[in-house]
RNA sequence: GGCCCAUUGGUCAAGCGGUCUAAGACACCGCCCUUUCACGGCGGUAACAGGGGUUCGAGUCCCCUAUGGGUCACCA
């Protein structure tokens, strides 16, 4: 067992959004290092110009910290091991680049563009795979410094072996071998000086001590190219750590087109971010046991590395919403009112009608947010409905039974001075006892009249003590002129 | 196409050679509770991709096939 600090790092790139299979992989690598007290680091690599994203930083900050993924190193926060943005490491990989040249395990590369199209193109025919047929590995000492006095563009290849094989271990796929035949002398050094992701992730991992590398399976292939990497720098390899995808379907992954990639389309449509985070962790992990619902605390205490799943994992998102609602029914009744409140502005916006009553209507069934305003929408202003919806067949009642019923409660109702849930009760069951017909028989058709829908939160002695006296009573003689003119 | 990897019910998954006539959860179905819908409770349907080995014994180990995924960039 090494005495060694365990540190982890979560290296995304600024691209624009936070994809939920990333939030995966920064959850589980948190997780890694939370459980064995050790460090979580944010790097950001942005070494491609070109799909640098403007704001994508805050937001990858802003996604970190909500969750509460909190980081001990990162850009905004400093560390002893920084810069930890790629980009304002710039110098410092063109020297460990030229060090691998003066070991013998890279060499410059003077091919434009047009030769390597070509070569990639006549390889196309053949069977193998296109790789650089090393052209620039024979030039003599001579010619390259030649070529770089002459100002020549050039990159850095690292050179592979030529014969046996390269294994290494991964701490959830086990150990994985390729023949050295099979790798390509990789570009380490881009002609515009700065690294391509492959070498610059070496060279900080290493220099940011990281211990574990956390990182999705499509780096499987490329594993060994970087220990050969580390290897001739004579570094400590450290321990891999692969995820399988988290996928749509059984093809496809889950995608930004379809507008439910990313953390923030699921925190928009009104699920609870511990919920996601909860989610997302059972996607590809287990911890062994019959156990569900997980605190991030819970989980840096449970989270084992054995526990990750080497297959891709399908986004359920049937799943989600149910624990969702285990989410929303542990909130306080306080808390879930404050969260539903600005969805209740989105269908209510009479001022009169008491939204903490409806809390108490909605918190067992809500599944998520983003439901609420058309669930209650009728509280505003009663929908148009078809009185077919006085048909109940196991109340036994329809629109013609329902009729006299109506007009029944309406005196009755109109009689309760204090409007509250218990005196509405009390003056409808009196009718039915006096009526001596089903409950059903009365309530089903006062809920149709007060709500105009065929579910509703709640039965209609709640929805008339929200709705008020007043209001009630309007609804029940609409609904009574509506049976009429039928 | 070469190479690498994976494959337990519709989905997430437990299982790490015998206790598997294969757990749990979501979804689905039924019942109970109930003035609707939920919540809650109870129960049910449903899986080891296929074929060869190894072994006294295989979901568990090996090989092949099939299917799926990944990778082969001066992208990360």
């Amino acid at each position: 067992m090494s005495n060694m600090q365990v540190r982890t790092r979560f290296a995304p790139s600024p691209t624009g959004y936070m994809h939920i299979g990333n939030l995966r992989t920064a959850l589980y690598t948190y997780l890694i290092a939370k459980k064995n007290n050790g460090k979580f680091i944010l790097r950001i690599e942005d070494t491609d110009q070109e799909r640098y994203v403007e704001g994508a930083v805050d937001l990858i900050y802003k996604t970190l910290a909500e969750t509460g993924l909190n980081y001990d190193e990162g850009p905004d926060i400093g560390g002893d091991y920084g810069p930890y943005i790629q980009s304002e490491r710039k110098g410092l990989y063109k020297e460990y680049a030229e060090k691998l040249v003066s070991l013998g395990n890279a060499y410059y590369c003077f091919c434009d563009k047009e030769r390597l199209d070509a070569l990639r193109t006549e390889s196309e025919g053949d069977k193998g795979i296109p790789k650089y047929d090393r052209h620039c590995c024979s030039l003599s000492p001579a010619a390259i410094e030649e070529n770089l006095k002459s100002g020549k563009p050039y990159v850095i290849r690292q050179k592979m072996p030529a014969e046996g094989t390269t294994s290494f271990d991964d701490a959830v796929f086990g150990t994985i071998t390729v023949e050295n035949s099979e790798l390509d002398d990789q570009i380490l050094l881009k002609s515009d000086g700065l690294p391509t992701y492959n070498f610059a992730n070496v060279v900080d991992d290493h220099l940011m001590g990281i211990t574990h590398i956390v990182r999705g399976s499509e780096y499987l292939s490329s594993t060994p190219k970087y220990n050969l990497l580390y290897e001739a720098f004579g570094w400590e390899i450290p321990t891999y750590i692969h995820t399988s995808p988290v996928m749509k379907d059984a093809h496809k992954k889950l995608s930004k087109r379809e507008g439910d990639a990313s953390y923030e389309d699921f925190t928009r449509k009104g699920y609870l971010k511990d919920a996601v985070i909860n989610y997302i962790a059972l996607l590809g992990w287990s911890p062994g046991d019959d156990r569900e619902i997980f605190t991030l605390e819970e989980l840096v205490e449970a989270f084992d590395i054995k526990g990750i799943s080497k297959s891709p994992a399908i986004f359920d998102v049937k799943k989600l919403d149910w624990m969702n609602g285990e989410y929303i029914r542990k909130l306080s009744p306080e808390e879930f009112h404050e969260q539903a409140l600005p969805y209740y502005k989105q269908a209510i916006q009479t001022t009169d009608i008491d939204l903490y009553k409806i809390s108490g209507l909605l918190h067992t069934r809500t599944e998520k947010l983003s439901d609420i305003p058309e669930i209650i929408d009728f509280f505003d202003e009663l929908p148009a409905y078809d009185t077919a919806l006085y048909f109940h067949k196991k109340m036994k009642t329809d629109a013609e039974k329902a009729l006299p019923v109506l007009k029944e409660i309406l005196p009755v109702l109109k009689n309760v001075e204090n409007w509250h849930q218990q005196e509405i009760h009390d003056a409808l069951f009196a009718l039915i006892e006096r009526l001596g017909i089903k409950n059903g028989q009365v309530l089903w058709p006062l809920r149709v009249a007060v709500s105009g829908k065929k579910a509703t939160p709640g039965g209609g002695i709640e929805l008339a003590e929200i709705l008020g006296k007043e209001e009630c009573i309007k609804r029940i003689e609409k609904g009574i002129a509506l049976i009429e003119s039928q």
